[in-house]
DNA sequence: AAAATAGTGTCTTTGAGACAGTATGAC
DNA sequence: GTCATACTGTCTCAAAGACACTATTTT
């Protein structure tokens, strides 16, 4: 290593050697570090995110402020990120995991006035509550508020990524209480992509995919009877070999 | 730590009201936050990966092992995550960087001997080094090897993610240097994907994406001249509207 | 029967795969 | 010239888009 700047911690360096097992367990200065739910579900035509209020007691930051739902990893308590992240979705939602998949992680010296700091951020989609809730919020309107810490960053990559897969996964299903229907599926897409699709050809890469299972004519959200259907392999989402309007040309 | 469970530091949650500024800043235990690099390049018409040897002093985790390059997060140098990476990258390669990416993060408990810790993982795209380091290994070996820690699992998710993005993006580009020919970029896609690929359809993809700018004839890998090209904008891979041997069938 | 939506069929287009064929330059 | 490789063309195929059509259920 170059012989101006000094020894700092390189590779999964050793705590210099004099180490004594102290609060910290080592002798540099360690970022805080945090996990965020990006929570999505669709109600009322509309994709929502929810967000909670920032506590207002004293010495907190960005008191008062819409954030999304997480906190300090407990060491004690959590295993792994996602343990941490799957009990910060159970605690804000009371929901089981539909679909949580890591989105990545942000850390840097000044998203958090408390010092550097490190959020692992996960995206979780989970079916529309029966209890409508006032912490949902309109995607459009979260993105217009001010969002504390760097959340409205965080947000924005969480939209782009779940917009993104819809063109070519079945990651929307995730969104549905089970059984739904072909209609109420594409309706669902449309709603996360903001335009509208073809029904013949939904119906097409839908059912080749053969990611649905059939489960008996049911429900109406029309004059009609419709097919219902659930997730075949609720474990991962399917990928389709093309994404939607191939060609916008 | 709370009382029987609860409350425990919930969202960006407050250090305990009497927050006295000490040496790690928090009342609570911070997991280690390491950032790890795996780096890519494609030499010999083999996928190579570059590992490091863990120190052996006394007190090391894995002391001997080979390991990913990485290290802990220096919150006085490192503005941002990002950062570090970049860093770690210089000092193990010298190389600018041509691609970096967040692959995701892995934290848990039983990570590392040292204590609760979490990494943050990258992945880098670089063309062959001039210098033929003993540094670098084939991808094959390095997954039959004993790895550090949990890299082996670091190392078979970069694999994945890279194998995964070459099948629809312009990302093989970032392993070679500039300028190169249509056929050695195409074999830089059979390198990483292990299988042939179809010259003609392979040509018209890259062609018509339009991500590739011609740079006069040069070179020859071959008898005949070939037609030289540069990337015409280095900050992203271009993605295709299909993945290749869409139906494997 | 009318209305409304569920579901199907048919034609076109895009872009990949297969594979044969032509062009160029070293020897 | 021959040889090896760069490059092009033509046919087929899979899956998406457009859009018209039939089917089913409530009123």
């Amino acid at each position: 290593m170059p012989p101006a700047k000094k020894k700092s911690p390189s590779s999964p360096a050793s705590p210099p050697t004099h180490h004594q097992p102290q609060a910290c367990g080592q002798d540099f200065a360690k970022p805080l570090v945090t996990v965020d739910v990006v929570i999505f579900t669709v109600q009322a035509q509309r994709l929502q995110v929810l967000l909670v209020r920032r506590p207002t007691g004293e010495g907190e930051p960005c008191p008062g402020m819409l954030a999304l739902p997480g906190g300090f990893v407990d060491v004690e308590r959590d295993a792994t990120l996602l343990d941490c992240a799957v009990r910060k979705l159970r605690d804000k939602t009371g929901l089981h995991t539909h679909h949580l998949e890591q989105l990545g992680s942000w850390g840097s010296a000044g998203r958090d006035p408390r010092g550097w700091s490190v959020t692992q951020v996960y995206m979780a989609l989970v079916p529309a509550p029966d209890t409508a809730s006032a912490q949902w919020l309109d995607v459009d309107a979260a993105c217009a508020s001010p969002l504390a810490f760097d959340h409205a960053t965080l947000l924005n990559a969480a939209l782009a990524r779940l917009r993104s897969k819809v063109e070519y996964t079945s990651l929307p299903a995730f969104l549905l209480p089970e059984p739904f229907t072909l209609p109420q599926l594409q309706q669902v897409y449309e709603v996360v992509l903001g335009r509208a699709l073809d029904k013949s050809a939904f119906r097409k890469r839908m059912l080749d995919s053969g990611f649905l299972a059939e489960v008996g004519t049911v429900d109406g959200t029309a004059p009609r009877k419709a097919m219902g259907y659930r997730i075949r392999d609720r474990s991962q989402a399917t990928v389709f070999p093309r994404t939607f309007r191939s060609g916008e040309s």
